[in-house]
RNA sequence: GGGCGAUUAGCUCAGGGUGAGAGCACUUCCUUGACACGGAAGGGGUCAGAGGUUCAAAUCCUCUAUCGCCCACCA
């Protein structure tokens, strides 16, 4: 019947196994009209990426809960794809071209573009690969592309329905922007750092001094900012300063007249009280500058190099020009002072390059009324998240949202569909583009040059891959997703995002129901994995060595409710040796399947109700655990269940069966490939490779066949639960015990495997009576016991040993078995060498000199030698009455 | 400044009011016809600290310490 190899080998098992899924076809979403479907939209990695831990775990985490509703016989649609990742793609295709020699420049935009789309078709299919080595049942045969023709049409459309809403303007503001990839930047997109960095105080001097006073102390930490200063801010309230307000100052190195304003936002205990006004900066200053007319002066150019309005300092570095400005101001006597001082430092998370907060004319969404009842979706519980926690850290950034910059410049992207016509100044946003002005039909009309962010598309992803707009059957069937799984660092930057514009476009109907935030993955440092850092960790090459469901199993293993996991690859190899396990227990059945013929299981001992029992229990333990999104608890479940119930008792209490022939034989065969058989089915979400080669094998009934594991029924928790039964499950139970207590008892006194041992049971009663000969009968085997008697009036025999389990009292005559004699002489040896330790140890320790003067660590040493010694002796003592 | 998480065996971590657990590591024994990626038996923990609630606290509450993460217009 079965010619399995008697190890596990996922390298030669799932290539096969995947293929024969693809063939199958069981992986392609089908609209079944009048049946609840179950869609899941995948996070859609970068086109740029490789897979890594993160991606590993959130991707088993789909395909568990995928599997398992496909299973429960739901048409699923997992859809699968990438995102054209704006900055990070055009970073890599730019590193190529710098290979070469050449930057985007020297392409031109339109060859640069065609460069990008070359870098998709040549890389775009890597981490796709990856996914299905990992055995995801993504639907492979729509995979999408946030540049797809249709997916630029989504773009177009919501760009459009928000401008005409007015909720997409343009405006001049202080954004973040990062001089490396000379784009700006959302505020989510900068990583905050706090850097040891300096304060300067700076002397500014006064036009005309008043009243005695001629001069101001400002403090700042980036002071090669003060090239555009237009005003210096006290606060209102300040007495110190209150005579100064309205009166000049003279910037210095510059010479620029700009006068002292009073402004609330100073707050007046930090540094000298006063604050120089940098409004094309700094945030908070060109709010001041709004609120009293001041100058903007736009001091940096694209590249952090100091502009034209820097003057004497134009085309340095702005790191170059704060040496060369602090110099400066040293040498004419205006340096008071320079302190240390930590302070945050932003950063673009693309490439870590120090960002500058920037004036500059940028797209932006008002994201207020889009808010609003996304916030109100979670609040009610339409979207729920999953640890419920994440709620709070949701809606803290929903009430304080700030509109978003939008707008990149780059090339590689979602073109802004703004026209401008420079005949007559017409400009608007179109769906199509367009080749001659709307107004006065000239065909001067250009197109914004700048491209949106990359999460402007990203957002749509739960819609925009149901064919939206175009009215598509497939998205009233499949919208709205029941589930989304992700890190917690995209809540913002995608999960917010895709609830609000999913709501707005979709008549307030949500993206998805559920939203899982699974734990970051850390290395076992408790660090970031990193490529870069080499900290990274490939779950390619874990594959290799655990096979793909031991990856997975390890992973689910450490999923709990905690927000990070230290990668354990112990856990891995656990997992491994899982498979190999039900490989093992699996072969064990098909070789003993000799003239068997299928039928439902009809449990005749104590064992086979236990074994139904537990599986019962297992899978409404299996089915909660999933429906809640306890991964880490359905694994240790499925584990323990399948190794230490089934492996470790019912397998082993099978083998006299199996041995006995007859009804018994086959009785216990059915129960065999019964519990196999269930067991796979509720393993099979998590360890989808192993389970399917052994499911094919297995006889069942034709009612429980299927093409594949992954399409056969899950397992019905109610229809099993007929199975459960305390009373067996207390007996099986209390069988273990007295197994492991005799078996202690052989351990201890090295009796060998195949030397059987009489047992004398003294029981309380009939019942126990009753119990000892026929429940105890079926296991004696296991502990090795060749005959037993039970009674209430039974004597411990001499030279017995004694066992006490679960209120049962046991003894095992040992005469003629272990050499008392021998025995006796040896402990006794024991027992003497130990006593004269211990007495030694007494001494020292009851010595008033050594406590006294000796250290404490020594002191502590010697006693918990005592005590050491002193156990030992105990258990000497008791093997030696034992033998008596 | 605000919020969240963590602190349990040598290591990595589960558990979450009434008997302190797993995997790995360690010790001893066993190549027995499923599996040495295995089997059996063991050793090992004041559950971070201090208070409180309770018949009962590792578990609930308060505070503290340490570590980590997130948010915040920290000139």
């Amino acid at each position: 019947m079965s010619e399995l190899p008697s190890a596990y080998d996922p390298n030669e098992v799932e290539g096969p196994i995947f293929a024969s899924w693809i063939d199958g076809g069981h992986f392609g979403s089908r609209i079944v009209p009048g049946v609840r479907p179950y869609s899941v939209v995948i996070p859609p990695p970068n086109v740029t990426g490789s897979l890594h831990m993160g991606h590993a775990l959130n991707n088993t985490i789909q395909d568990v809960v995928v599997r398992r509703q496909r299973m429960l016989g739901r048409p699923t649609r997992w859809v699968v794809g990438t995102d054209h990742a704006g900055i990070a793609t055009q970073n890599k295709v730019e590193q190529k071209l710098a290979a070469e020699g050449k930057s985007r420049h020297d392409l031109g935009r339109d060859a640069f573009i065609e460069a990008c789309w070359e870098w998709r078709h040549e890389h775009g299919a890597t981490i796709i690969g990856q996914l299905k080595a990992m055995g995801c049942s993504c639907d492979y045969s729509d995979e999408w592309f946030t540049m797809d023709p249709t997916y630029q049409a989504a773009v177009r459309k919501v760009f459009v329905a928000w401008f005409d809403k007015g909720l997409i303007y343009r405006g001049k503001r202080i954004i973040n922007w990062c001089p490396r990839c000379t784009t700006a930047l959302s505020d989510i997109e900068v990583e905050h750092e706090d850097r040891a960095g300096h304060l300067w105080h700076l002397r500014y001097p006064l036009e005309v001094p008043v009243g005695g006073v001629d001069h101001l102390v400002v403090a700042t930490t980036r002071p090669e900012t003060m090239l555009g200063d237009t005003c210096i801010a006290v606060h209102p309230d300040d007495e110190r300063y209150r005579a100064l307000v309205g009166s000049m100052v003279v910037l210095p190195l510059v010479g620029r007249r700009i006068p002292v304003v009073a402004d609330a936002h100073v707050d007046p205990s930090f540094g000298s009280g006063a604050v120089k006004v940098t409004p094309a900066h700094d945030p908070n200053d060109f709010e001041i500058s709004e609120r009293h007319g001041c100058e903007k002066i736009n001091i940096m150019n694209a590249d952090a190099t100091i502009s034209v309005e820097g003057g004497a300092y134009a085309g340095l570095d702005r790191y170059e020009a704060r040496e060369r400005v602090v110099a400066d101001l040293d040498a004419l006597g205006l340096l008071v002072a320079v302190d240390d001082h930590a302070h945050s430092v932003g950063q673009c998370y693309r490439c870590q390059t120090v960002v500058e907060p920037w004036l500059s004319d940028q797209w932006f969404v008002d994201m207020r009324p889009l808010a609003e009842p996304a916030i109100e979706a979670v609040r009610d519980g339409r979207v729920t998240f999953h640890p419920k926690r994440w709620e709070n850290v949701y809606f803290l950034w929903m009430e304080n949202i700030r509109d978003w910059c939008i707008s990149r410049q780059l090339w590689w992207g979602h073109r802004i569909p703004v026209f401008y016509c420079d005949a007559c100044g017409w400009s608007g946003a179109s769906e199509h583009d367009i080749e001659r002005c709307p107004k006065c039909t000239s065909k001067a009309i250009r197109q914004d040059e700048d491209v949106l962010d990359t999460w402007f598309s990203s957002q749509l992803w739960p819609f925009a891959t149901l064919g939206w707009p175009e009215s598509d059957e497939r998205l009233d069937y499949f919208y709205p997703t029941n589930m989304l799984s992700t890190a917690r660092d995209i809540l913002f930057l995608w999960v917010a995002r895709m609830i609000m514009s999913g709501m707005y476009f979709n008549d307030g109907k949500v993206p998805f129901d559920d939203v899982i935030i699974h734990p970051t993955v850390f290395n076992a440092e408790g660090r970031r994995m990193s490529k870069s850092l080499g900290t990274g960790i490939d779950p390619l090459e874990l594959m290799e060595h655990y096979g793909a469901d031991g990856m997975r199993f390890g992973l689910m293993l450490q999923v709990t409710g905690n927000q990070d996991i230290r990668f354990s690859e112990e856990k891995l190899i656990s997992s491994r040796n899982f498979s190999n396990k039900i490989w093992n227990a699996s072969r064990f059945v098909f070789m003993n399947l000799d003239g068997y013929v299928p039928g439902p299981p009809e449990p005749m001992t104590v064992a086979d109700r236990w074994i139904l029992s537990r599986l019962a229990g297992l899978a409404a333990r299996v089915g909660e655990g999933l429906d809640t999104y306890e991964f880490g608890e359905v694994a240790r479940s499925l584990y323990d269940f399948f190794w230490n119930e089934f492996c470790d008792w019912y397998i082993e209490l099978a083998k006299g069966r199996l041995q006995a022939g007859g009804e018994q034989r086959a009785s216990v065969q059915r129960i065999l490939v019964f519990v196999l058989d269930q067991a796979l089915r509720l393993l099979h979400p998590m360890m989808p490779f192993v389970t399917e080669g052994i499911w094919r094998r297995l006889p069942l009934l034709e009612a429980d066949r299927a093409a594949s594991l992954m399409v056969a029924a899950w397992p019905d928790t109610a229809g099993l639960a007929r199975f459960t039964d305390p009373a067996a499950e207390r007996s099986v139970a209390r069988l273990i015990e007295v197994v492991g207590g005799i078996r202690a008892v052989r351990s201890r006194y090295r009796i060998p495997p195949k030397q059987g041992l009489e047992a004398v049971f003294r029981t309380a009663g009939d019942a126990e009576q009753t119990w000892v000969t026929t429940e105890f009968g079926q296991m004696s085997a296991l502990a090795g016991v060749s005959s037993f008697s039970a009674g209430t009036d039974l004597d411990k025999p001499p030279h017995s040993a004694t066992v006490i389990a679960s209120g049962l009292e046991i003894y095992l005559p040992l005469e003629g078995i272990v050499d008392f004699a021998a025995e006796a002489l040896r402990l006794g040896k024991e027992r003497e060498g130990l006593s004269a330790d211990a007495a030694k140890f007494e001494r020292k320790l009851s010595n008033e000199g050594f406590l006294a003067k000796a250290s404490p660590e020594i002191i502590e040493k010697d006693r918990a030698k005592l005590a050491e010694i002193s156990e030992q002796l105990k258990l000497v003592e008791a093997q030696l009455a034992e033998l008596a």
